[in-house]
DNA sequence: ACCTGAACACCGTTCAAGT
DNA sequence: ACCTGAACACCGTTCAAGT
């Protein structure tokens, strides 16, 4: 099978195209995929992208359920759920950090068949500790807000992480260093902790009502 | 004064093109603003709007703090803790909401001067309720994590509801109808009880500390 | 000081034509 | 069936020139 970066001059396939485009992100970033560069890294035309993928956005969402597959963010089922849970979130976000370009696509694509997996899997180990359905559909939703926040706030604190803390220092009159420190974790850290206990609250709640 | 749907022959100044660009965004949507269509909009060349602002990026980053300022989020001091967080919380979701395009800006642009004036707020409010600064300026954080998630998947629901609780539905062998109510449900009122308790156990902690 | 017009170096996508 | 080349309708931004 030939590899994009010995592209064979036969005809491609969908998932030669969709590889590859994969192998470019990685190297250049979601931002500075463009058609035609795609197309030259193949060594190919830029309408020949467009035999198997209808649009860019169409590609797009294609490489993110990849992307997604390969993340493998479902931690092994032996852990305590609360490590569980903060493992799976912690990959999640490890897996989308420095990649904000994608999370515009989050908003704008519908869930993919590996992103369904995951989804899947935190709601079965939920329900195992307890929780009712849509509970559990619930506390997924919310981790996936809280991933997807901590992600794009990351972002803006690596590019003014200094400026932040500065200007909020100066204004309630504290040192600096405390924020510092705050905005310097990662941001899923500092959300993760107060999630984790409120589910433990509704955990408690379930198992009175049903015990 | 002259109204950007009266523009004056005259030369504009920096709030003039700031106004203009926040109107037609409002019409059109931020991701077809484009620094042709706003010169167009004015009856200007395009090449006018960089005497004031030096890029788009400028342009947009001052719009997106005017647009915090006058989303005037802030809760009346009155309500009781829980009560102001969540309106502020639900308050940023609503003026976010069907704006995604905004997202990718929060995750790259500095923080500005009014969306400081949000954050001082939401600190100070907490920190009289008995919360340490550190872990105000945490609960802040996440409280931004949840909104701008809850905007995000917003987004993606309002374009594929159906198909999500449908695929969901038939993975766990359920009912369509209750994800349904959940994804049809503002995003943000998912996460928000979750959120609010975690504070609850956190303040009832910092509590028992002091006291 | 502020604005214009033309130009540069890009985009995604269409369409007719090639093999 | 799959790919190419040229073209269309856009972008943000530069630069020299105008008033």
């Amino acid at each position: 099978m030939p590899t994009a970066s010995t592209p064979s001059k036969k005809y491609h396939n969908r998932a030669f195209y969709l590889n590859a485009a994969f192998e470019l992100i990685r190297d250049i970033g979601i931002d500075k995929l463009t058609m035609r560069r795609l197309a030259e890294y193949l060594d190919v035309s830029a309408m020949a992208i467009y035999k198997h993928f209808g649009s860019k956005d169409e590609l797009l969402k294609a490489v993110l359920d990849e992307f997604i597959a390969r993340a493998d963010v479902v931690p092994p089922a032996q852990l305590p759920w609360h490590e569980w849970v903060a493992q799976l979130a912690r990959g999640m976000f490890r897996a989308l950090q420095g990649e904000t370009a994608w999370l515009p696509l989050l908003g704008s694509f519908d869930i993919g068949e590996n992103a369904l997996r995951v989804t899947t899997a935190f709601i079965d180990r939920l329900m195992q500790e307890g929780l009712a359905f849509e509970q559990a559909v619930a506390a997924y939703l919310t981790m996936i807000h809280l991933v997807i926040g901590a992600v794009t706030l990351q972002a803006t604190f690596e590019k003014s992480m200094a400026a932040v803390a500065q200007t909020l220092a100066q204004e309630k009159q504290v040192s600096a260093r405390p924020i510092l420190a705050m905005v310097d974790r990662d941001q899923i850290d500092i959300g993760l902790p107060l999630f984790i206990a409120g589910l433990k609250a509704r955990l408690a709640a379930a198992g009175r009502t049903q015990g």
